[in-house]
RNA sequence: GGCGAUGUAGCUCAGCCGGUUAGAGCGAGGGAUUCAUAAACCCUAGGUCGCAGGUUCGAGUCCUGCCAUCGCCA
């Protein structure tokens, strides 16, 4: 069953700095996708930079340098966070990158002849330096100055295309009638909804006051409005826009997406403007559009004038003091996939960090080899003395497996990353209880039951296993070092899950060395990663400098 | 201003169509144990279920008003 999955973030404005925004983004659909194609799915995993627009231009002309060479510069970034975070998407793709040009020429060249673009004025209150306008009641009460810059509004007149959203109303009803999971989570959804029954407005798709962007084919006066290009960036990645090209062929299978995975921010543009331009284009639409929300910080929004953002450096800060994984395991399970904003707080951070995986999948592990190494001289032993496996304590391992297993992957199926890395602490917890009853510690005192202190030990061992595979997606660092010391060799990239899912996978015999996964770390006396309280944020400042 | 949500133990949250002593995880306190990373396990939370009314034999669970927080729109 070689089953197809695409899922894709956004792509990142070249004109901001990486922040935990765009590393959570990428996060949960670089997990979903390592688990994907782990589980031996075909997954193609799509990321990139949205690179057009005025403010881009605006920024580039401040430094006095080109914007191509701006937006290079910046990609650039993104690029080399997305690798310090190990991130493995398919493609990265740039809107100024040809072939997405020229396809989004072509794509809005296909509007026009499908009657969904026409040509039409708009005169209102603009703001220049977030490149939209204002209605004039909105203005008004502004007192005709930006709300971010406090510039004058400037009374605009322009010749614009629009496209025609409001000519899809019905089938976008129609749309989320039918498919009830197509925008989640369902609070996102019914935002979606209420919008939807105040009736649709066409929308601009070109301007004319700047010319950093893809021109308007046939009209090159126009340059396309950033947000069409930047959303057809997921059909042109694919080479739809020129199925004569390699891309094409290679890739086109890929759509529709399972997930377009966003912040709850652009959600209009994806729940309503991007399918309507897909029933234009006569495309299929992605089966869900999945909008999260916000990373807060210390119970308090990021915003830049609190200059509390999770930027880059103090990404590192934690990375450099627990470990990718523990950060990549803290994204995925406390992250704000569901409709409320989740907080980035430092001792919830140390928190979880020690409860889910220094105290359970670190020290459970390391009780396991610790024993396997004293009681058997780090050999595994065997389960099935007299060639029939013994069952201890009634449990049933393989089946309890295998559930976790179903579980696991329905779960990320959802998009349910919490769900689904739960199954496998669910199995690791047990493994801790069963060495609680079984009480093995006690049985090696006893020579006459060396035969069910070994199948104790085995199952708890092959648990372990089991259970580091259904981790691997979130925490492939930690599992590939837990599969050297238990000698195994696993190629997550060749998709076996299902097959080195199965139980017995170890064999009697093969070595395990003791394990010390996740180190205890010392809750910080040097305010290194800490909150952005007062001291400790001038502490920070004072001696970085 | 319009629409929509949310408000339950220190923290994060479950509680479906109303029904016996309101739950979980984390944290905290205590106990027991020792294979393990002072870890796993056991016990312990007496929280006006935002406030005030109402419906009902009976309401976190339905209705109304108010307060607070948040989202979307204008």
């Amino acid at each position: 069953m070689s089953q197809r999955t695409y899922i894709t973030t956004p792509i990142y404005y070249v004109n901001d700095k990486p922040h935990i925004g765009h590393a959570y983004t990428t996060t949960v659909c670089d997990i979903y996708a390592r688990f994907m194609r782990f589980a031996g799915r075909e997954v193609f995993f799509l990321t990139g930079t949205d690179e057009h627009g005025l403010k881009v231009e605006t920024s580039a002309a401040d430094r006095g340098i080109t914007p191509q060479a701006l937006a290079d510069e910046n990609a650039a970034e993104f690029r080399s966070a997305m690798s310090m975070l190990q991130l493995e998407f398919d493609d990265f793709i740039r809107t100024t990158d040809l072939d997405h040009v020229r396809q989004v020429q072509a794509f809005v060249t296909r509007l026009r002849e499908a009657g969904a673009v026409y040509l039409g004025e708009f005169e209102g209150w603009y703001d220049e330096g977030q490149e939209e306008y204002h209605t004039e009641t909105q203005a008004r009460e502004l007192d005709y100055k930006s709300p971010i810059n406090g510039r004058p509004l400037v009374r605009a007149r322009e010749k614009n295309y629009y496209f025609r959203l409001s000519s899809f109303q019905e089938k976008l009803e129609k749309l989320f009638e039918d498919h009830p999971d197509f925008v989640r989570p369902p609070a996102r959804r019914n935002e979606v909804l209420g919008r939807l029954r105040e009736g649709l407005a066409d929308v601009p798709m070109s301007r004319t006051n700047f010319s950093w962007g893809v021109a308007m084919p046939g009209d090159p006066e126009h340059v396309i409005y950033v947000w069409i290009d930047a959303l057809m960036n997921y059909i042109t990645a694919l080479g739809l826009g020129e199925p004569e090209s390699d891309r094409y062929s290679a890739r086109s299978r890929y759509w529709p997406p399972a997930y377009h995975v966003i912040g709850k921010e652009i959600l209009w543009f994806h729940a309503v403007i991007w399918p309507a331009m897909l029933m234009a284009l006569d495309l299929p639409l992605p089966q869900c559009v999945y909008a999260h929300s916000f990373w807060i910080r210390e119970g308090r929004k990021m915003s830049k004038t609190l200059g509390n953002f999770i930027d880059l450096p103090t990404i590192e800060r934690y990375v450099g003091r627990y470990g990718l994984d523990a950060w990549r395991y803290f994204m995925a399970t406390q992250g704000p996939l569901g409709a409320t904003d989740a907080d980035f707080a430092d001792v919830h951070f140390h928190e979880v960090y020690h409860t889910d995986l220094v105290n359970t999948v670190g020290n459970c592990s390391s009780r396991v080899s610790a024993m396997i190494g004293r009681y058997f001289d780090g050999a595994v032993p065997g389960e099935s003395p007299g060639g029939r496996r013994l069952t201890i304590a009634e449990h049933d391992w393989p089946a309890l497996c295998a559930e976790a297993v179903r579980h696991s992957e329905a779960a990320m199926d959802r998009l349910d990353l919490a769900g689904s890395i739960g199954a496998a602490l669910g199995l690791i917890r047990r493994v801790d209880a069963f060495i609680n009853l079984t009480e093995p510690y006690k049985l090696a005192r006893d020579d006459s039951r060396c035969d069910e202190l070994g199948a104790i030990l085995y199952q708890c061992a092959e648990v372990i296993r089991i259970a580091s595979l259904l981790l691997w997606p979130v925490m492939p660092g930690k599992c590939e070092e837990l599969w050297q010391a238990m000698e195994i060799q696993i190629d997550p990239r060749a998709g076996r899950l299902h097959e080195l899912a199965e139980w017995g996978g170890l064999a009697q015999g093969q070595g395990i060395r003791k394990t010390a996964l996740f180190p205890r770390v010392d809750r910080s006396p040097s305010g290194d990663g800490s909150p952005s309280g007062g001291d400790a944020a001038c502490a920070a400042r004072l001696s970085s400098d």
